[in-house]
DNA sequence: ATAGAATCTCAAGTGCACTAGAGGTCAAGT
DNA sequence: ACTTGACCTCTAGTGCACTTGAGATTCTAT
C-alpha cells in the first residue's frame, strides 16, 4: 500500500530555499521565531525534514496575500513541528485559515462594491461601510467599530 | 477673525483625525508622502478641504487590506489633490482598484480551495498551486512563476 | 488678556520582516 | 589533501509605516 518514498530525508537549507523559494536568510529567520523547525547535523548544519516543505510554502502564501507572520504563528499553533503532522493536524489548522481568509475575502469584495457603487458614481457614501470597521482586518483587534463616526457622507 | 468662512469648507487636523479613525501623526506623513495635500493658515497650520476625507478614508481601507502606500499612491495618481475630483478622476482610479482588488481576492479565493482540496484532505498538492506565484501579489513585480520548481507533491 | 488645548517642525525611535557582511566551519568532488 | 561552495553565528543595516518627544507657536474660550 505504501509507496516507496522515505519520509524521512532530510533537506539543507539550501534544498529548501530552492524548492520554495523562500531565502536562506528568511528560513533561518522563521526557525528564530519557531515557525519552522530543524535538527542539526554533527557539524551544526540545519536538517530539514520533507513536511517543513508545506509549513514554508504557506508561509510563502500567506505573505503574498499580506497576512503578518503573527498570524501564521497562530494559525500554525496546534500543528506539530517534531514530528510530521496527521490530516487532522491540518485540517484543524485550515479550518482556520478558511475563517481567517474568508473574512479577509469578504472585505475585499465590500470595497469593491463600494468603489463601484460610490466612488464609481463619484459620491462615495462610506456613512455605512464595514470596511472602515477595524473588525474587518485579518486578525481583527476586536477595537470595535468606533472609526465610522463621523465618515464623511456628503 | 477670519472674515471669509464657509464653516464646513476645511477641516484641521484634529478633525481631519477623529473622521477617519487615522492618526495624526500618520495625516502628516501621509501629507510628506504627498498623498494628501493642505492649505495652511496665516499661523502656519494645516486646513484639509473636505474632500480629502475620502482620500484618507480610502488609505485607511487599504490599509486595513494590507495594500501598500505606494500602490495607493499610483491608484491616486490621476486624481487631483489641488481640488476636489470630478466623477471620472475618481472612477479612473477605481477601475485601477478593482483591477487589483479583484487579483487579490482571486487569489484568496484559489488559497482557500488549496486548503479545502488539498491541506483539508491532507495532501496538500501544492504542484499547480498559482498563489505560490508571485504574480498573485497585488502589485506583482513580474518576477514570474519560477517560484513553482520543486514545490512538494508528495 | 491669558490659560490651555491644538498645532507646528524636526529628529529620533519603534516594530516588522527581513538582508548583508564579517569571520569562521563543514562537506563533497578531484 | 585540497579546494570550493555551502553553511554557521552574530551584529548591523534596510525599508516601510508610522509614533514619540522636544521645544516653539497658534487658536479658542473665558
Amino acid at each position: 500500500m505504501t509507496p516507496d518514498h522515505a519520509p524521512d530525508e532530510l533537506l539543507t537549507i539550501g534544498e529548501m530555499s530552492r524548492r520554495t523559494g523562500v531565502a536562506v536568510s528568511a528560513l533561518r529567520y522563521y526557525e528564530s521565531l519557531d515557525l519552522i523547525a530543524s535538527v542539526r547535523t554533527s557539524g551544526n548544519q540545519r536538517r530539514f525534514p520533507r513536511h517543513m516543505l508545506r509549513r514554508v510554502s504557506l508561509i510563502a502564501v500567506a505573505k503574498n496575500l499580506g497576512v503578518p507572520l503573527s498570524d501564521v504563528q497562530a494559525t500554525f499553533a496546534n500543528v506539530p513541528l517534531d514530528r510530521t503532522p496527521s490530516h487532522e493536524d491540518w485540517q484543524r489548522a485550515s479550518r482556520a485559515w478558511k475563517r481567517q481568509l474568508e473574512e479577509r475575502r469578504r472585505g475585499i469584495e465590500r470595497l469593491e462594491l463600494e468603489l463601484t457603487g460610490c466612488i464609481g458614481c463619484g459620491c462615495l457614501s462610506m456613512k455605512a461601510c464595514a470596511l472602515l470597521n477595524p473588525d474587518d482586518a485579518l486578525a481583527a483587534t476586536g477595537a470595535g467599530p468606533r472609526r465610522l463616526e463621523g465618515i464623511p457622507d456628503e
